[in-house]
This record gives C-alpha cells, structure tokens and sequence, in this order.
DNA sequence: TCTGGGGTCCTAGGACCC
DNA sequence: TCTGGGGTCCTAGGACCC
C-alpha cells in the first residue's frame, strides 16, 4: 500500500511555477518613505518628466499609461494626484531589497526585471497557497512594497495568474493558485488574448481575424497553423496556455548581446559641443555595464536625433557604427570612438532632443581569438577602469569620471519632482521625529 | 515649450560556398 | 538540350516585454 501512495504522488509532481510581481512598483517606492501619501494616488514619470510611466492603483482610473506630462498636469492638480520624476537609484535598490526577500523563502528564483520574479515550487512540501501568502507579507514588512503571487505549472499561466491576483485582489487576497484544470479554463475563457504574456497589440489584431480573442481560444489554437502563421513564440505561448511547459527558469542571467544608453535631453541642443559631452556621459554610462558583466565590445554605434513628434521642428535622425581597432572596455577608447562617429552624423542647423550609444559584438574575455596578431587591450587600461570602478562602487556613481564628462551638463536631464535617495545617499537619508 | 530607456528573439532575404 | 540544391552567415526589420 504504501508503494502505491508513494507512487502515486512521485506520478502527481507536476511541475509549479509562481510569479512574485510588485504593485504599481515605482509608485509603490515612492510610498514607502511617504507615509502621508498612502492614501494619495501617485503617479512617476518618465526621464525628463516627458511621460506617466507608473501610476498607483488609485491614480489609474484618471491617468493613462504613457500620457503626457505636459498635457495632464491640470488633472493631476484637479485630483490631488501627486507625481514623482522617475528615481532610478532608489527602485533600484528597494528592488534587490524584495528580490532578497523572495530568495530567503523559495530555493530557486530568476530575477526577471525590476519588479518581477519567477520562482520554482516543484516538489514543494508546502501548501502552495500558503506559501504564497507568506511571501506576500514577508516582502511587505520588510521592504514595505506590496506584491502578488500567481502560481500554476508554466510560466505563461503563473503571469496570467498573477494578473488575475491583481484584477481580483480584493477576492483573492493577492495570490492566485492556477494549478486546477477546471479552475484556469474558467479563467483563461474571460481573459482577453491581449492580456497573455507575449501577445502584443499587432498580434492581437491578427489573432482577432482568426476569430481567436479569448485566452482559452489561444491554448486551443492549432499549434503548427500558428507556428506557421506567426512564430515558434506564439506556438510555445499557445502550449504554455495549455500547460505544457516551454520556458525554463533562468536562475543566472546569461551577459547581455548588446548595451544600451540612450537619453533625451533636459533641452534641445543645436550646437555640438554639448552633444559632445552627452555623448561622452552616455559612453561612460554604457562602458560601465560593460565592465560589469566582464564583457568587451568591438563595435560601438552612435546616433543623434531631433524631436519626432512636434510638426514645427525640423525632423532628422543618423546613427552610425564605428569599429574599434581591438575588443575593449576602456571608457578612454570608447569615447574617443563614439566622438568621430558624432562628428560624422552631426549636421548644423537642427535641434537635438536625444542621443544614444549602443555596444555591439560584444564577447566574454578570452573568447575571442580571431587573429594571433590583432592587438588586444593594454593591461594598464584594464587596472584603471577597475580602480576608477571601485572608486565610484564605494562613494558613488561619477565620483570620478573623464574630463569630457561635465558634472553640472547644460543637456542634464530635467528631474524636478526627484524624490531624495533615501536609501542610497547618506546625505538624504530619511529624517524620524525631531524637528 | 513639452511625448522613456532599456532589452530580447525571430524571420526573411541576400550573399556566398560547395 | 540542359543551368541544382542545400547549407551557413549576416543584416535589417518587426514584434514584444518591462
């Protein structure tokens, strides 16, 4: 007898997946340390406060996703809604506070952006639900940032899941256990196919002419017709749907393929000069995400370009790759790189609103090994980019920094609803009774 | 006046090789 | 008379995500 019960329940280790996903996540940061906004909608803006890019739950029935700063500043007054500039170093750093906490509790945990997580529950002892409301009040009194839990066997169903916590909160308490088959065909029936992880708004378009519109349409779908019609990703979206798993859990992030700094700037810029030192800045930023996953790059492209969206201004945009004569992470090398590429795509008479850099093929050390007698980056290059690295680990990000770069830019981004970096600046560290 | 900043993966098509 | 077919690599562009 006991043969067949321990059978019985090896046969039922299906495998369980959750997705831990914080609310309204940069809004929620702003909260933490603004107790007397608690009860106030907030919303956070865009760099430069161009656009909403968060909105608290009580924000979002006023405030549009992507909206205009511009535009809705009289409604956000109208309402008493507050908003923030973006501050990237605080979500940052309560971001890691959360992913911390999720660690303590399950054994395996893919960190998939700033405000979500997968974690592997198969084979789990626990009650799963349990489990999940468990995380929930665990991350909350630690860190103060507000979560919820999706859990069913793949990845796509635990996202879905987790928006049915969200949608429903008040029903499920923030956590939603997806497993039972009965249970997630009722949901994947009133879920729109938009809502699916993978399926954007030209797919959704397209899914809608094959009369496929709900979820469970989806999962019901011919597998190789949509593979055919589309790609392996819907094809893999449909399976998931149906439960049979198609994306693994990413415990360790592989190096990224491509680095990106790109940036508006706080004002139009018509002269090159302070293009120049953006550009500059930009690289910077870009070579230390370099050196931070231990990668080199061989090509760097740069590109400028004006407003896009106001019909007065005259519109023009040029980028253009520039390769370096060895692989490198040398901040020197790669400026003096991104500079003769400006001077390339640079015209007079424009007014520049962005510029961004973009490192290419980039490879781990010692993979390359194209040509015995290609030149290879000095050693002493490598032992002042590791010094200037932990110099500005240890007292923070530009304290020292190449002459190009100014510190006080006339092309500095426009942040005037900064909220203080209560967690990472000694000096705006946040102030308790004593007036 | 004023509209984000990162990334990933896939596919199609051309060039080229044998 | 007759002019293949399979494979690889690269790039550009599209679609998506947070």
């Amino acid at each position: 007898m006991w043969f067949v019960t321990a059978f019985a329940a090896m046969a039922t280790t299906e495998p369980v997946v959750a997705l831990i996903d914080c609310n309204s996540f940069y809004a929620s940061c702003e909260r933490v340390f603004r107790p007397d906004l608690q009860r106030t909608p907030v919303v956070v803006l865009s760099n430069n406060d161009g656009c909403v890019i968060a909105r608290s739950a009580d924000a979002k029935p006023f405030v549009k996703m992507g909206e205009p700063y511009f535009k809705i500043k009289g409604l956000l007054r109208k309402h008493g809604i507050v908003a923030f500039s973006s501050n990237y170093a605080l979500y940052g750093d309560l971001s890691q506070r959360v992913m911390t906490v999720i660690e303590g509790l399950v054994p395996r945990v893919e960190v998939y952006s700033i405000d979500e997580a997968f974690a592997d529950l198969t084979g789990l002892p626990t009650d799963l639900e349990f489990l999940g409301r468990r995380i929930r009040s665990q991350v909350l009194q630690c860190t103060g940032i507000p979560v919820g839990v999706g859990i069913s066997t793949t990845k796509t169903l635990a996202k879905l899941a987790n928006h049915a916590a969200k949608t429903w909160q008040r029903q499920t308490g923030g956590v939603v256990d997806l497993r039972d088959p009965v249970r997630r065909e009722k949901l994947l029936r009133v879920m729109p196919v938009e809502q699916v992880w993978g399926i954007g708004r030209r797919l959704t378009a397209s899914l809608q002419e094959m009369h496929i519109t709900t979820a469970l349409d989806l999962a019901r779908a011919d597998a190789r017709t949509l593979r055919k019609r589309f790609s392996v990703v819907v094809e893999k979206t449909a399976r998931e749907l149906r439960g049979i798993p198609c994306l693994e859990l990413e415990e360790v992030a592989p190096p990224r393929q491509a680095i990106c700094c790109s940036r508006a700037f706080g004002m139009r810029q018509t002269e090159l000069a302070p293009i120049r030192e953006a550009v500059a800045a930009y690289t910077t930023r870009a070579a230390e995400k370099l050196r931070a996953q231990r990668s080199l790059c061989r090509q760097l492209r740069v590109s400028i370009r004006t407003g896009m969206f106001n019909p007065d201004e005259a519109k023009f945009a040029k980028g253009i790759v520039v390769t370096l004569p060895y692989p490198s992470d040398d901040t020197r090398l790669l400026i003096r790189a991104a500079l003769e590429g400006l001077e390339q795509v640079f015209r007079d008479g424009y007014a520049y609103a962005k510029a961004e850099i973009l490192l290419l093929d980039l490879r781990q050390r010692g993979e390359f090994t194209d040509d015995l007698f290609a030149a290879t980056q000095p050693a002493a290059a490598e032992q002042l980019m590791g010094i200037m690295d932990r110099i500005n680990g240890r007292w923070g990000r530009g304290t020292i920094h190449p002459g190009r770069v100014s510190s006080q830019p006339a092309w500095g981004m426009k942040q005037e609803l900064l909220s203080p970096g209560y967690t990472t600046r000694l000096e705006q560290l946040w102030r308790v009774g004593c007036r």
